[in-house]
DNA sequence: TGTACATCAGTGAACGCGCGTTCACTGATGTAC
DNA sequence: TGTACATCAGTGAACGCGCGTTCACTGATGTAC
């Protein structure tokens, strides 16, 4: 299903980046994309088997983009410490740089689609949680950072960004993400520093 | 647009229950909702104006719950940690025991039908949020709570226990819900305290 | 270098389906006198 | 206590619309010999 031409590439590419642009006109269907990205109802089944498929192409494109700007950012940092501050910092910057494919990332967990597609979800997040998990180990084994078990560390410091990304892409005014930027990563690092 | 008489007001709690119930199943649509709740369109229309109109009174029925569990736990604690112990700890169960509840609350923020109701669900949601900066602010004055710029408090205690709700309602069967009532408190107590 | 052929890529009219909505209407409830 | 009347509550057939999907087809690309 995957295109076996550069031509084909290059259609996968400009029916999702029309169909980005589209969701953050909150006016993503078919038949807006088949007219935004120039292509036939035929040719989008060719290539992604379904509007839900090629959702779920989207969504691993986008995750998959995000999770490459934090780990990239963390596997420049060598302490602890300053390896939370890049991941926030990182994070908080997709979602005002980034801000479509932000929102689509957000806005798609519940929407129905990602359980048919799990898989190519998996393939997308696995490898980059892989090298998040192998960058933090050392620093949990040297007793910087709190051992906790498997998910919690990531919620904790993920949720209080995420939760800062979803307002601020909802449009709640009281959210100034270079403020957040500021203010969050020494206080998520507290909540997962270990203190002897 | 509110009910007037008794059994007005009984047939509208009827389709919200019925509501929540599809949302939970991955099925709620007009058509369902009427034969579900036993109600005709027309009444539907008559209470609710709109189908999002019946979503918007049903978001706001459900936050109203969480919140109001929230702030009841809250204002039972007397001190600033044990306030946010009993917070997370409420805001957990109330994910856990009112599963359709929070499943419909998390699942609503980009659905498109809050902006065109955003007065209700303020109504909904503003007096239970100042009861709790009400409860919060002399904990900050006594320096016991950091003093941080407005929503950033709230994102470190709601973000790590939202996005852990959010993993669990989605299905991710690495989320033990017991298992973060006992670790998260005192980690988010880390990142929101003063430290001298 | 040229040609045959298999595969990939793309077309677009047509389809059925289920959605939310409307409206002219009937029945129930409560109040005024 | 009884009756008239305004308002609230509820009915359900009918409607149009836009959705995602299908399919028989043509054109483009790349490979083998």
């Amino acid at each position: 299903m995957s295109p076996k031409q550069r031509r084909g590439a290059e259609t996968v590419e400009r029916v999702l980046n029309a169909a980005l642009d589209l969701h953050e006109a909150g006016d993503l269907s078919m038949s807006a994309l088949v007219g935004d990205a120039g292509v036939s109802s035929g040719s989008l089944y060719h290539h992604f088997g379904s509007f839900d498929g090629m959702r779920a192409a989207l969504y691993a494109r986008c995750m998959g983009e995000l999770l490459d700007s934090v780990v990239e950012a963390l596997e420049r940092s060598r302490t602890a410490r300053t390896g939370v501050r890049a991941l926030v910092e990182a994070y908080l910057r997709f979602t005002e740089e980034r801000r479509p494919a932000a929102h689509f990332v957000h806005a798609s967990p519940y929407a129905g689609f990602l359980p048919a597609h799990a898989d190519r979800i998996a393939a997308a997040k696995g490898p980059r949680m892989a090298r998040i998990a192998a960058w933090l180990a050392p620093h949990v084994e040297s007793g910087e950072v709190i051992g906790l078990p498997d998910p919690f560390t990531e919620m904790l410091v993920i949720g209080p960004v995420a939760e800062t990304s979803r307002r601020w892409l909802a449009g709640d005014p009281s959210i100034d993400l270079a403020a957040a930027a500021r203010i969050l990563p020494d206080r998520i690092w507290q909540s997962v520093r270990a203190v002897p």
